[in-house]
DNA sequence: AAAGCACACAACCGCAAGGTG
DNA sequence: ACACCTTGCGGTTGTGTGCTT
């Protein structure tokens, strides 16, 4: 086996001997990286003219010893060299076990992103996809696990679902508990966050809907306000009424609504700022509501279907915003072709992990 | 003490995208 | 336009270590 580009070579595998790191580190620091295939022989070749000057001053009896000790390439292919220098050797890495603070930047990131590990790394200076996807697989992903949460969707899991995670997960068994961790979030917190949700959503301008169940929906306008909710829900959608109630956003979901402390730990008090990939995820400025535009610009940088889509459902939404007043149309847009996951991602971005009290402050800051 | 097991981490593999001749 | 090469990424496997029996 091996990799195609190093067939041909003498290469060595498995683990790195410190001998090998000091060449590396060597050569890249004094050289740079340049082109990663071409290292393993560079590192030897300058060592070499660097110990042949060496060898002229010195007396030729060392010639040997140099060449067998100094001068011997590093006998690894380039990509290895590339993985061992990101990975391990590159001097901006942070070692050491993740911070609470990093865990949380980690699940927030992965529930908009998936596993774009290269992504959720980006928003953890130190750290590299590697290490962040290790952590993920040996760690994150169990706890969200015994927490009875989908660790894909980040949604919670099916009774079937949980089952079979008992069953996987074996040792688990404690996952009908509802540890007070860093995931859960008290009803009166829920509350004070749904009411920062809900100041912000009507801020949208007016729209109408079409085609909800009732029975699923929770107006925002109610008085009576739900202790959780749940927005990490692909099946959870957010729809805005105009004729009884404008300007008042209404959440409907396909999923049952029942009340679960688990499903409000989506809900963030850090904002409702729209992730940008290209920036450092969790102490952005607090965002109420981004424009159409400001909103289609962010969506441009994730996926293009679901840019498309988003921007088609905002597009119409303020499309029918112009409309109200001077007809009473119905002003609904195809839920059908509206991605609410990506939508509801993109709004709702955060977990419900920071401080709570800060919530108000955050939100009209 | 030794075997078995689980876990964390390092490294590998295959694929895709972009660049270049 | 095409082939080849390089780089980057995500999934998977291998390995060392500590714990349990």
């Amino acid at each position: 086996m091996g990799h195609h580009c190093c067939s041909k070579q003498k290469i060595k595998r498995g683990l790195w001997s410190p001998e090998e790191d000091e060449k590396l580190i060597r050569h890249i620091t004094n050289h740079g990286h340049g082109c990663w295939s071409s290292i393993p022989k560079l590192a030897g070749i300058v060592r070499c003219c660097l110990s042949i000057l060496i060898m002229l001053l010195f007396i030729l009896l060392m010639l040997e010893m140099v060449l067998d000790s100094e001068i011997a390439d590093l006998q690894r292919c380039g990509k290895s060299c590339r993985l061992r220098w990101i990975n391990y050797l590159r001097p901006d890495l942070k070692r050491g076990s993740f911070t609470e603070q990093e865990e949380r930047t980690i699940i927030d990131v992965h529930r908009i992103l998936g596993n774009r590990w290269a992504q959720i790394a980006k928003h953890l200076p130190g750290r590299t996809d590697n290490e962040v996807k290790n952590f993920w697989n040996s760690c994150i992903k169990k706890k969200l696990i015994a927490q009875g949460l989908d660790p894909n969707t980040h949604n919670l899991l099916s009774p079937n679902q949980n089952c079979n995670t008992n069953n996987q997960a074996g040792k688990l068994s404690h996952i009908h508990e509802r540890p007070s961790s860093l995931f859960s979030v008290s009803s009166s917190q829920a509350k004070d966050v749904f009411l920062s949700a809900k100041a912000h959503i009507r801020t949208l301008p007016p729209i109408s809907h079409a085609g909800n169940n009732p029975s699923n929906s929770t107006s925002l306008n109610e008085s009576s306000i739900l202790p959780t909710f749940e927005h990490g829900n692909p099946n959870f959608s957010w729809n805005v009424r105009t004729q009884s109630q404008p300007s008042v956003m209404e959440i409907s979901s396909g999923y049952s609504m029942e009340s679960t402390p688990m499903s409000s730990s989506s809900l963030t008090p850090s904002g409702f700022g729209v992730l940008n990939e290209n920036s450092t995820w969790g102490a952005s400025a607090f965002e109420p509501f981004e424009t159409a535009r400001q909103l289609e610009m962010q969506l441009q940088q994730q996926e293009p279907a679901q840019v498309k889509q988003a921007c088609e459902g905002q597009a119409q939404i303020y499309k029918s915003n112009d409309l109200i007043g001077e007809q009473n149309v119905d002003n609904s847009f195809d839920t059908s072709n509206f991605d609410f996951e990506f939508m509801d991602a993109a709004l709702f971005p955060c977990g419900m992990y920071g401080d709570v009290n800060n919530i108000d402050q955050l939100a009209w800051d």
